[in-house]
RNA sequence: GCGGGUAUCGUCUAACGGUUAAGACAUCGGUUUGUGGUACCGAGAAUUUGGGUUCGAUUCCCAGUACUCGCCCCA
C-alpha cells in the first residue's frame, strides 16, 4: 500500500542521502528531503493501486487480448455486424427500465452517482441497454432489417471481486434488431460458437431455454408461484424472498433443497403459448442442423428481466469437470418498445472478454504477437545521436521496424540490447560515420559488417532481411 | 453482503521469538572508454498496514487492507 512505498522511498532516499553527504557536502540534502516529502504526499493520495475490483491489463496479457479482438472483429465482419461504441455512462433510469427493478444488477450492483449538474447517472452494467438507446435515438429503425450491431467495452458491477470477476470487466456484444425469425437466434449461437472455437477453446456447451413471451410467461409464473407457495417451507431463506420479487430465479438457486423443489416444478417450456413453442421448436431444429453442442436447460432463467423467448448461455468445461460461464444472451422482443421505440423484436448476446482470456490461457490458446523489430539502431557520440533520430524515422518510413536504445551510452550495452532483442541487423552510427554520412551495417548472424552511404542504407538493410527470410523458410 | 485460506525484493523461494532479513531469476552498471555470447565483479530492490504480547516480533495474538476459495450474483 501507500505506506509501503513511502517506506521504500524513505529508505532509498535516506541511503542516497547518506552517500551524498559523506561523499560530498550536505549541500543537496534539503532538496532531497523536499523531493521525498512530495513523493510521499503524492503516493498517499493515489494509494498506488486502483480501487477495489479494478486491475491493469499489462503488456504481457495483451497478446491474448489482441487475438481476441482480432477474432471478434473478423467474425463481426463475416456475419455482417457493424461496430458501434456507446458511452460507459448513461442515465441510471435507462438501466432501471431495461434491466428491471428487483434484479440484483440494478438493486445491488450498479455504480450510480449524481453529477454536478444533478443528473442521476450510472456506469453501464451491461452493453445492451445503451445499444437499444442508441438504436432509437439515431432512428436506426429506418435501416434495412435486421440491424446488426457489434460493440465491445468496459462494463461495471459493484460485486465482490474474485478471480474472473472484476468490478470493471470487458464485454463484447452482438445484437440484431428488427427480426423475429428464430433463424437469427440460431445464427447468433453459431456466431458465438465460431468466436470461442476459433480461439481454440474446446469443450464448449450451450445451454438453451425459452422463457416465453409476456403473455404465456405470466400464466406460467402464476402457476409457478402457486407451486412454490405450496412447498414454501422447503425453500431457502433467499428463495422465500424471491417468491415475492422474482419467482423465476428460484429455478436457478443452487441450494440443495431448492434444487429438489425446483426439479418437480412446472417447466416454462411446457407452458409456452403456440407462438413461443413454435419459435423454440424451430430454433432447436436449426441447432440440430448446425450440429452445435447444446442442451436444453429448463432452469435457465438469466438475471435480466427484459428477455423473452430464447435465452442461452455459453459454458466451457475443464478437465476437472469445473464449468466456466463465458457469456450468454437471448431475445428481447419488447425492450425497444419499453424504451419508447417502436415494436422491434431483437436478439443479442454478450461474452465476458476477461473470462475468454482466462480460458485462452488455460487451454494455451494461440496468441497474436505483434511483429518484432529485426533491425537495431545504435549510436555513439553526440553528433551521431543527433543524426540517429532522422535515420530512425527514415527506416520507419520505409516500413523497416527498428528498435533502439538511444538512452544508453556505450556501444557495448547497446549491442547487448540488440542481441537480446534477437535482431538480425544492427546499424551503427559513430562520430566518424556521422561526419561521413555513412552507417555501419552489421549482420548479427554472421557478425560481418560493412560501411554504406546513407542513400544505400535502405537497400542494404532490405537485402540482408530478404536473404534471411529465404533462409529461415528453407529451414522450416 | 456472508464464511474459509493466504500475505517477505519486480518474480520465485529462505530465515529455533534474537540474522546486517539470505539466495536464485530479472533489472542496471562495470571487467581500460568503437562491437553482442559466456564468465567474473558490483549496484539497486522486500517483511501488507495499524495495534497488542515480549527485554526483543518477519515469526505469536487482534483488527484493517489486498489477493484467493466457497456462497450470493453474474460475464
Amino acid at each position: 500500500m501507500a505506506k509501503v512505498k513511502d517506506k521504500i522511498i524513505k529508505k532509498s532516499v535516506a541511503k542516497k542521502m547518506d552517500k551524498k553527504t559523506t561523499a560530498k557536502k550536505a549541500v543537496k540534502a534539503p532538496t532531497a528531503k523536499k523531493v521525498l516529502k512530495e513523493k510521499m504526499q503524492v503516493q498517499e493520495e493515489i494509494l498506488m493501486q486502483p480501487p477495489r475490483g479494478m486491475r491493469d491489463l499489462l503488456p504481457g496479457d495483451q497478446p491474448y487480448w489482441n487475438q481476441l479482438r482480432r477474432v471478434l472483429a473478423r467474425v463481426a465482419i463475416d456475419y455482417g455486424f457493424q461496430r458501434i461504441d456507446t458511452p460507459a455512462v448513461e442515465y441510471a433510469n435507462l438501466f432501471v427500465r431495461s434491466i428491471g427493478k428487483g434484479t440484483d444488477i440494478v438493486d445491488k450492483e450498479m455504480y450510480m452517482f449524481t453529477t454536478k449538474g444533478g443528473d442521476k447517472v450510472a456506469l453501464r452494467p451491461e452493453l445492451t441497454a445503451g445499444l437499444g438507446r442508441a438504436y432509437i435515438q439515431h432512428g436506426m429503425n429506418v435501416l434495412s432489417k435486421p440491424v446488426k450491431l457489434f460493440s465491445t467495452g468496459p462494463v461495471y458491477r459493484y460485486d465482490r471481486p474474485q478471480e474472473g470477476r472484476y468490478r470493471e470487466h470487458f464485454q463484447a456484444n452482438f445484437d440484431a434488431f428488427g427480426e423475429q425469425d428464430p433463424i437469427l437466434d440460431a445464427q447468433l449461437i453459431q456466431l458465438a460458437h465460431r468466436v470461442v472455437t476459433s480461439l481454440g477453446i474446446k469443450n464448449i456447451q450451450f445451454q438453451v431455454n425459452s422463457i416465453g413471451c409476456p403473455k404465456c410467461r405470466k400464466e406460467y409464473q402464476e402457476l409457478l408461484v402457486a407451486y412454490f407457495e405450496s412447498k414454501k417451507q422447503k425453500l431457502c431463506l433467499n428463495c422465500k424472498k424471491r417468491l415475492e420479487i422474482n419467482p423465476l430465479r428460484i429455478l436457478d438457486c443452487k441450494e440443495d433443497k431448492c434444487i429438489q423443489v425446483a426439479t418437480t416444478a412446472p417447466q416454462s417450456i411446457d407452458r409456452l403459448c403456440t407462438e413461443c413453442r413454435v419459435h423454440f421448436k424451430s430454433l432447436l431444429e436449426y441447432l440440430d442442423e448446425l450440429d452445435l453442442p447444446y442442451v436444453i436447460n429448463p432452469r435457465l432463467v438469466r438475471g435480466l428481466s427484459y428477455y423473452t423467448k430464447t435465452v442461452f448461455e455459453i459454458w466451457s468445461g475443464d478437465e476437472e469437470g469445473k464449468k466456466h460461464s463465458l457469456g450468454g444472451g437471448g431475445r428481447y422482443d419488447h425492450l425497444i418498445e419499453e424504451l419508447g421505440g417502436e415494436h422491434t423484436p431483437a436478439i443479442g448476446f454478450g461474452i465476458g472478454m476477461d473470462r475468454i482470456v482466462q480460458e485462452m490461457k488455460r487451454v494455451h490458446a494461440k496468441m497474436y504477437i505483434e511483429p518484432k523489430p529485426r533491425v537495431f539502431l545504435a549510436q555513439l557520440g553526440d553528433l551521431a545521436k543527433k543524426k540517429s533520430l532522422n535515420v530512425f524515422a527514415e527506416l520507419q518510413k520505409n516500413g523497416i521496424l527498428t528498435a533502439e536504445s538511444f538512452g544508453r551510452g556505450s556501444l557495448k550495452s547497446q549491442l547487448r540490447v540488440a542481441d537480446r532483442l534477437g535482431v538480425e541487423i544492427t546499424l551503427i552510427i559513430g562520430q566518424k560515420e556521422a561526419l561521413d554520412e555513412t552507417v555501419i551495417v552489421k549482420d548479427m548472424v554472421s557478425g560481418t559488417q560493412e560501411t554504406v552511404n546513407h542513400e544505400r542504407l535502405i537497400i542494404a538493410v532490405r537485402k540482408i532481411l530478404k536473404n534471411n527470410v529465404v533462409v529461415s523458410h528453407e529451414g522450416e
